[in-house]
DNA sequence: CAATACGTTAAGTATAAATTGAACAAACTT
DNA sequence: AAGTTTGTTCAATTTATACTTAACGTATTG
């Protein structure tokens, strides 16, 4: 048998190292707009192999049971967890996604969809007002002007929103990772 | 001259136009962590071709002028807006970057770099705790295995962390759009 | 069907952010 | 140097977000 107090000191330093990195994803979750106490259940759970219940996220961060049942949400929307059916137990189960590459995907794409959805609808209206009036031969030559001048930077941001849409394609079907490896060659 | 009944009514059509996209623009900067009046100083910011003062913006908004102060240097962190030098005047003036291609490479790669930096400076101070545990061989050997597993997790995420760094990379150097150019071709 | 367990909603409280008017410091003007 | 102008910081208020306890609806069990 070994050392009761070595194994205890080691035991211990397993913790520091894992607080370690559970600190550090914690800070750095504020990056995904979660309150830190979200990011905080995203990094615990990130160090947790099986799928764990509400009742067990809250006792590990002490927090109440509808905060982790909010937090625990919110990270699924972010494709940050996952809910897991485990056969037996009725109770909800979830866990972490480990895969940074998938949460990434899942985090930014969603987003820069909304993005470019969002206003390249809105720049389709605006034209479509705007293109009436520099078609109006009748209308006053300043104003009609002006409105071309709007028009083509208008115009010209849909080459963005166009991009945007082809950047979350190539993350969506990975070919993203044709160009920026996975792996270093 | 024209008719000053139909001009109103075709002046207030563009700025319906404008308002269109400004709506969308204030809408969607949410996913840039902006606050909404924020949002909607860049997106008002984006329709005005030359550099304005905080006086000017607060005229605009309607708002006060420590709310521009902060709102427009938290736009400049984010590289949304730029300081421009104009000779004979002692006030600062300012212009959104309209050029969304910088303001998006500006904003991610700021937050990304952080993330990979911050992660990575913790992951390599937590797999040298973990390394002394393995390697002592007067451990018990569960622990080690414990430490071997959690070893092995946070040495894969480096993995992420490094494909992070070279997707920023991509991105500071334009590399980025060989592959997704800004035009379809 | 009673009893329990589970997850969510609701309501209330506490904490954090945003906003403003007032005060301040620095720089310019005369 | 006195008086302005400009931008920011400060303190106070409002507003929004986060969190908790309690209550609820639903499902499951005995």
């Amino acid at each position: 048998m070994y050392d009761p107090l070595a194994t205890k000191k080691e035991q211990e330093e397993i913790e520091q190292a894992k607080d370690i990195v559970i600190q550090a994803i914690t800070e750095t979750m504020d990056i995904y707009g979660a309150a830190p106490s979200v990011g905080r259940l995203y990094a615990t759970m990130y160090f947790v192999d099986k799928p764990i219940t509400l009742d067990e996220m809250k006792d590990m961060l002490e927090m109440s049971k509808p905060s982790m049942s909010t937090g625990v949400r919110a990270l699924q929307e972010n494709g940050m967890v996952n809910r897991i059916w485990e056969k037996g137990s009725r109770k909800n189960k979830y866990s972490a996604e480990k895969d940074f590459f998938k949460s990434f995907i899942s985090f930014y794409c969603k987003r820069w969809e909304r993005e470019y959805k969002e206003n390249l609808q809105a720049i389709s209206e605006s034209l479509a007002v705007l293109k009436t009036i520099i078609d109006d031969e009748t209308c006053d030559e300043a104003m009609r002007e002006e409105a071309r001048q709007y028009y083509n930077q208008i115009e010209d941001s849909k080459r963005y929103y166009h991009w945007l849409e082809r950047l979350v394609d190539s993350f969506y079907s990975h070919e993203i990772f044709q160009f920026i490896p996975k792996d270093k060659e």
